[in-house]
DNA sequence: GTGGTCTAGACCACT
DNA sequence: GTGGTCTAGACCACC
């Protein structure tokens, strides 16, 4: 995995792990890899990995058993509201956004709209 | 104003600068308010306010005047391709942002348009 | 049985079972269940439940018979005790804290009074 | 500082601010002392007295200006609120201790006053 | 084996 | 000078 350097590594690592759960990679429950695990996997420390837990366990995105392991949440409304949250939270910064610069929402689709006909263009 | 502390303060006194500029409140060549002043009407520190200058320079945005002053640009195009860029990336951001969790650009179109829609109803 | 995360699993079924012995729905020199069986029970690694009776004997609260099982203790005093002895602890950590954040211990008998009065009325 | 070793020294030196905040030995919005000051005064590492802040933050108790520092919460009701909700977490920890022991409210409380008289007449 | 805590020391961005 | 992040390495309690 390759980092972006303007945003915290255990942010990263926290989305990765979120994109799986919400993509079903990971499933409800699912035992995560250990920190150390989890260390060498992204080639962070350990301390770094443990942060990672610590802060998804605060989302309730997943909790931890002494001595067992830390695991996916098992409360299955949590893991559909998660994407909903995640995409509703794209949503309402790139209106915002836009407001903020003077577009407006029809304008903000018909300009995404335009562009993503352009990328599917650009692939065939 | 009130600062996002997950986002540098000179980063958001920057972009309200440029917004002004996008939407005309402020015009081509016009003056900007000294460092000394932009800092109380932001209330932020002098420094913070110097940065703030500095930056936008880097990025063509406005220009300074030994002894005269800070002035937006004068560059028409400039001045046009600015809000182009600031959608662009709002754009792109957000279109990354779904497709990282999985969800297609058409998908996110509709959840726009959905949003939207009920965002007008609850205003009328 | 839940378990509180945020205290050893050993202490809580410790505590389970003195609690047992105090409201004597464990009797003096009853047999308790073997290693293996309060495991099940409690749905915990054996390991654990090893390490509850080891403790507890450490406390006097039970002992082993080689081949035979663990037992409740049968000095009668040490039960009777234990119950003096686990109230102390509660009121002493409770007033030590009420202490601590400037609250003296009329004010905390009133504030517990008036607590228990709100609840009996929750529940007529 | 003693450290009670049982009890993790981030939280102990949280107790001991909040404990400052309500009994007002530190004002509202009151500037606290840096990262580095407050690992000095508490002899530990810089590190540690970062989490101490960053968990604070997440209780609300304090709020952090990028360069300038960590200060006090500003809003009173947050402040009138720790009081009281730190006295019901100590109330409730007792009551349902006792009740888990077969020890009522009314008999917990007349244990308590007894206590408190015992220790008034030691020290008189 | 697991996570939790702590120290030590470094580098960075922000004010 | 401020907090934020990260690495490295250690020790501990728990399962």
């Amino acid at each position: 995995m390759e980092y972006n350097s303007s945003i915290p590594i255990y942010l990263q690592v926290m989305m990765s792990i979120k994109r799986d759960i919400v993509t079903e990679r990971l499933k409800l429950g699912e035992k995560l890899p250990s920190v150390r695990d989890l260390a060498l996997q992204y080639t962070i420390n350990p301390n770094t990995a443990n942060r990672v837990y610590k802060e998804l366990e605060n989302e309730k995105v997943c909790f931890t058993r002494r001595g067992m392991g830390t695991f996916v949440t098992e409360d299955e409304d949590r893991a559909m509201q998660m994407k909903a949250e995640m995409a509703q939270e794209l949503i309402d910064e790139f209106l915002k956004g836009m407001k903020y610069i003077g577009i407006s929402a029809e304008e903000a689709i018909n300009l995404v709209k335009r562009q993503s006909k352009e990328e599917t263009k650009k692939i065939s």
